[in-house]
RNA sequence: GCCGGUGUGAUGGAAUUGGCAGACGUAGUGGACUCAAAAUCCACCGCCAGCGAUGGCGUGCCGGUUCGAGUCCGGCCACCGGCACCA
């Protein structure tokens, strides 16, 4: 079969019956299936996006042959970096790369021969787009969960701007790799941290891979314990944070952290010196090594002491820098016998290690970190530690000393980006009305053509006099507009909700419609965007539920990550490798239809592999053999045969077999296996096509072929198509329903049974079907294959497990 | 260090959740068809011993539970991903 050309048909007569196209009326049956959609940086579509978008729209597929109606948009996540630094390099404007690369990719995504609904496509860069990213933006302020602070953040000097926590990875820039180095700047934030306890809770209702939802928690960071207050000699009070109240009574020093304010409010004049020393030379150690848990632990003594509330001890101050301003108080107590830093850091600067906690077993080594029973903590003695946490804090709550506080890793989400390429931020400010938000009605804060975007560290849009110069909204005066734009990823946080809505002009969308389509029924990406895009969208659901847009809370049910496919070598593909594997030299030679369907069987899909060229072939010959089965049977003409008999029954049972394995399959993604049950179902046709004419049922043969087409048709849809109307069907295939499986034709009359004898196979035993446990044993005892290999030996027990195996324990 | 995952033939990968390990493919071997090749079709295909019937071994390693373990439990090893001076 031509497939290039039947493809183009098909594809053709798809879009002009606007099949693919979601039908409003049939809301009730809806199937929200959505692709991470692509970020238009190359010019075209690699075998990640097909392994992503192909196999997911068979399944969408499927799901529309089960009865429901598809809805399965796709879009570009069009701004962003690598449009801008392609630019800077080049000289092209990222505008009109982005568009020219997502026109090369459409035709693409076309010829794949998905049912996505174009009629609904969304691209980030366009103002109709952007503008409701903005009025997110000022709805996030509006509702206090967009806010602006001087704060020391993440700048890459490669990019040229402030990056999330998110994109730090082990202290560089996830995208560049230049080592990040922490700024001073005013930036926009997000209250995400608002969300932290829901973001953490709702993990548990989500049908989302449990690596995924573990790396989120481990992210959100939620950790439990208890604020302590330290009053100093001077008066001055301070909280540490700590998850082991139980070992307060231990505690021989307190450090802060070097930016604590108290640091050299409370130095003394003696030690002085010696504290700005530290604090200087902490500052200029970058983050990552200050991070490093293997650094050693250093600390100067401020000259200062505070007392233990518990104890009334005097313990002695310090400034240190592995106690993190960022996190909790910025202060911590120093435990040296059970904890492995204060354990250190006490063994340097000499100071007392008390131990106050035994475990169990009487070991004896210090530190000791686990939970025990309470010694040298006065009328504590004896209690274990979870119930003295609670007990210690309580206590300490009563005299105002102390409360139950619950920390999380979690920070605010950065918004602020000093690049061009981006969603402008609609804030203006004004010398006397200060911070103002853009109007409603003034949005779209349109994206400046004409601006200088080779990056010198400050925003190019700061350097646009006709963009910056504004009035204010307020008062009417000259003022000047945020220079910065926004991180892409506001931009992918909400275009989910978008898509269903795509052409509003009056609203982002209008909540009875995004209600009744939403959540999105199954998402499928790469596993990359974890605490990413995933727990972004999360958090900006919830808080437009809040705000009373939506219903629903959270945006995706069903989530799936597929694999990686791997270049020839085992190694990530990358141009500096030399090992990508470009789809178009395949769908070239073989077709869409071929190369999605050997993505489907080669791999198992959420682990993915390395690509391999001999498996194509493969699956090419699979599908010659169907269409030489079904050409073969379309064109006998004589129907010699009209019986039912063994045979068919044979054959029946490898349809419905593959009729009911398929359907479970292509629910949880299967792929590979389904595929290998119509490559049996299909063996199966063969084996019958080479009886003998004369007792061949070719009447029931068609059947079955026309089955095997129905099953087929999302695996390989334009294949299935051309076959579908080759039969003489005039409506399209997958306007059909998928075949069910009849389970009585999966009863076999007949069952082989393994026998065992103490648990090794001897033989095997065919039995009827219906036969009782007793009568199960009878036979197995009366055959003589069984009586053989028993001997003289005794049967003490007999084991049958129903139409599978029968062990018999003799001695 | 903590969290999660993976480990099965030459190879991609299966195994209905405790019941015949290796489905379905690829590669390989032998055969049919062909002048020949390709394509196609048929058979074999975990390892060791044996001409053979057959026997022994076998799912990273060690142990356990069980009539029965790739699957459950305990203890390790290796690799991959995430988090990590988070108090």
């Amino acid at each position: 079969m031509d497939m290039k050309s039947i493809e183009k048909k098909w594809q053709e007569k798809w879009e002009k019956s606007k099949i693919n196209t979601f039908n409003r009326k049939n809301t009730d049956k809806k199937f929200y299936c959505l692709e991470m959609f692509s970020y238009p940086s190359g010019a075209k579509l690699h075998v990640g996006h097909w392994y992503n978008y192909g196999p997911t729209d068979s399944y969408a597929r499927f799901k529309k042959m089960k009865g429901y109606e598809i809805f399965q948009p796709m879009g570009f996540d069009a701004f962003g970096l690598p449009a801008e630094n392609y630019a800077i390099k080049t000289g092209i404007h990222p505008k009109d790369s982005t568009e020219k690369n997502i026109e090369t990719m459409e035709t693409q995504l076309k010829a794949m021969g998905a049912m996505f609904d174009w009629s609904a496509e969304i691209k980030t860069c366009e103002e109709d787009y952007y503008k409701w990213t903005q009025w997110l933006f000022l709805k996030l302020y509006e509702n206090g969960l967009a806010y602006r602070k001087a704060a020391p953040v993440n700048w890459c000097a490669g990019c040229n701007t402030v990056l999330a926590n998110e994109q730090v990875v082990d202290g560089r820039c996830e995208r560049c790799g230049t080592q990040i180095v922490k700024k001073n700047l005013t930036q926009w934030f997000f209250k995400i941290t608002n969300y932290a306890e829901e973001l953490l809770k709702d993990l548990d209702g989500l049908d989302w891979p449990e690596k995924t939802k573990a790396m989120q928690r481990n992210w959100i960071g939620k950790s439990t314990g208890g604020e302590i207050k330290f009053e100093c000699e001077s008066g001055d009070t301070f909280d540490v944070f700590t998850t082991r109240a139980d070992t307060v009574f231990g505690v021989s020093f307190v450090a802060l952290a070097p930016e604590h304010p108290l640091v050299k409010k409370l130095c003394s004049p003696k030690q002085k010196k010696a504290v700005d020393k530290y604090i200087e030379e902490t500052s200029k150690i970058n983050e990552i090594d200050r991070l490093s848990a293997t650094r050693e632990k250093t600390g100067v003594f401020i000259g200062h002491y505070a007392i233990n509330p518990v104890n009334n001890k005097k313990v002695p101050i310090f400034a240190a820098d592995y106690v993190l301003y960022s996190y909790g108080t910025g202060a911590v107590m120093g435990v040296p016998a059970h904890d492995e830093r204060d354990f250190k850091f006490a063994e340097k600067y000499k100071l007392p290690v008390t131990r106050v906690i035994i475990p169990g077993n009487g070991d004896e080594t210090l530190p000791y970190t686990d939970d025990g029973i309470l010694i040298n903590s006065l009328g504590y003695d004896g209690m274990p530690s979870a119930e003295a946490r609670k007990a210690i804090l309580n206590t300490l709550a009563k005299s105002g000393k102390g409360c139950h506080r619950v920390n999380y890793r979690l920070r605010d989400w950065l918004v602020s980006r000093q690049r061009y390429w981006g969603a402008p931020i609609p804030m203006i400010y004004c010398d006397d009305c200060g911070e103002v938000p853009v109007p409603y009605k003034d949005l779209p804060v349109k994206l400046p053509y004409n601006v200088e975007f080779r990056p010198d560290g400050k925003s190019p849009l700061a350097k646009c006099e006709e963009f910056m110069n504004t009035v204010c909204p307020v008062c009417g005066k000259k003022a000047r507009r945020d220079p910065d734009t926004l991180d892409t990823f506001v931009c992918s946080s909400w275009y989910y909700l978008r898509y269903p809505d795509s052409k509003n002009s009056n609203m982002p969308f209008d909540p009875e419609i995004i209600n009744q389509m939403l959540p999105v029924d199954k998402y499928v990406g790469g596993p990359e965007h974890a605490c990413m895009h995933l727990l972004y969208a999360r958090f900006i659901t919830k808080a437009l539920r809040d705000m009373g847009y939506l219903k629903f809370g959270e945006p995706f049910k069903s989530l799936t990550h597929q694999g990686v496919i791997l270049g020839p070598d085992g190694n990530r593909m990358s141009k500096s490798k030399g090992n990508v594997v470009s789809p178009d030299k395949y769908i070239d030679i073989y077709g869409s239809d071929i190369f999605r369907l050997y993505l489907m069987f080669g791999f198992s899909y959420t682990e993915g592999g390395p690509w391999n060229d001999d498996g194509i072939k493969s699956v090419a010959k699979f599908l010659d053999r169907v269409e030489r089965i079904f050409t073969k049977v379309k064109d006998t003409k004589k129907n010699l045969c009209t019986d039912f008999g063994h045979n068919e029954k044979e054959l029946n049972y490898a349809r419905n077999y593959a009729i009911a394995c398929v359907n479970r399959d292509m629910e949880v993604f299967s792929f590979n296996t389904a595929v290998a049950r119509l490559m049996e179902y299909v063996n199966a046709l063969y084996k019958y096509d080479a009886l003998d004419p004369s007792v061949k049922n070719i009447k029931f043969m068609r059947e079955c072929i026309r089955d095997l087409i129905l099953l087929l048709a999302p695996f390989t849809p334009h294949f299935a198509e051309e076959l579908w109307s080759l039969d003489g069907n005039k409506k399209s295939v997958f306007l059909s329903p998928y075949p069910e499986a009849d389970e009585k034709a999966l009863e076999k009359e007949e069952t082989e049974y393994a026998v065992q004898l103490n648990s090794k196979i001897r033989c095997k035993l065919v039995l009827p079907r219906d036969m009782s446990d007793d009568e199960i044993r009878k036979a197995v005892l009366a055959d003589e294959k069984v009586k053989e290999a028993l001997g003289d030996k005794q049967v003490v027990k007999l084991i049958v497990i129903p139409n599978r195996l029968i062990n018999i324990i003799c001695k």
